[in-house]
DNA sequence: CCGCAATCGTCCTCCTCGGACGGTCCGGCC
DNA sequence: GGCCGGACCGTCCGAGGAGGACGATTGCGG
């Protein structure tokens, strides 16, 4: 009910998170994110301290602070704060993503560089995205292989189809044969 | 040269650009920049202005001011800055992609809102990565379809494969058959 | 009762973000 | 030839993000 601050992707995995989950510590919601949410949003832990301040001064959530040695505070989600939720949620999302990838940008610049190091570099990618994809396909099998059986878990197949597709290109990389690729594409598209 | 700076990502793409281009201005970069690695590495164009600076003191790039009115800078690689650009890229990477899409943010938290948010969220997804993958197709088109005939146009194939990865996933949330996005992936692979 | 490791919280500094603003240049028009 | 509007180009600034360093608390094993 104060000042209107500007809402951040941020702001709102913090109002998210105690939507979800109820009352919460920052370190609780420094958890939570760690195994949902930060795979594809990430963001340094000190921002779970700092930001659900910046909330509760806007009155979207209120924090109660233990007494005892260690002062956690939980934070609360208050109406105005699950209004503020529900508005960004139901409001056209008109922007793209933006990828951040310094492997794809070490590629841009490859002529600067020698083939040695595209070869390098795509094989320590494809590593890596196997790596990703073995983690996401556990967790599907862990929490149940049906994409709706919970709704927290339909990110993850946005997650794995973007994955699988960047590994695809790396190996195709390496394999040298990007042109196999783009038959794939137009022809089972 | 001089003492050790911090080189962010932002500070090779001005390397980079630079290796690349030639000598270039800032605005020189903030077009280049803009039709190309722009896409798949944003940043704000007053960086353009401040890190060649930041690297100009570091003894990596050198600066010539034009006298006339606009006092336009110039800058230019050095023999040092080659040097880190090189390195840079024969370096492993060993990090994973970031993404930050606000649309999969929604998408988590659609718990908290409507199913039709959801379909909502979903058609504007579809229009916007329908609309990026034809400006990367005309792209293709005009500078080459041949993948490998421009260096700098590999990046686009990594491009369209996440974009069309991702229009398949949007398409599958709306049409309600996530199942078969995952049949497609194990059947396919 | 002590020490150590895991848990939890804060701080600080540099960088990023992105928009606002203000100059400069060029062509068209009086 | 001067002026005027729009495109081009550069700088600044305040708020927020990044991420590591550090310090305090707690519980457990000896």
């Amino acid at each position: 009910m104060t000042a209107a601050v500007r809402l951040s992707p941020t702001s709102y995995v913090v109002l998210g998170m105690i939507s979800l989950r109820g009352p919460s510590t920052p370190y609780d919601l420094k958890r939570a994110v760690g195994h949902s949410v930060g795979y594809f949003w990430h963001f340094p832990h000190a921002q779970l301290y700092s930001e659900p301040e910046r909330l509760t001064a806007a009155g979207l959530l209120t924090c109660e602070t233990e007494v005892a040695g260690r002062r956690r505070k939980t934070y609360s989600i208050t109406p105005a704060g699950t209004e503020a939720l529900e508005n960004w949620i139901a409001e056209p999302s008109d922007s793209h993503f933006q990828m951040r990838d310094p492997a794809e940008l070490k590629l841009f610049f490859n002529e600067v560089g020698t083939p040695d190091d595209v070869a390098r570099l795509a094989k320590g990618q494809i590593e890596r995205h196997e790596e990703r994809i073995a983690l996401y396909e556990g967790m599907v099998e862990r929490f149940g292989p049906e994409p709706t059986d919970n709704p927290r878990l339909i990110t993850l197949e946005l997650g794995l189809e973007v994955e699988y597709a960047t590994l695809r290109f790396w190996r195709a990389l390496a394999a040298g044969d990007l042109a196999e690729l783009r038959r794939r594409r137009t022809g089972a598209s």
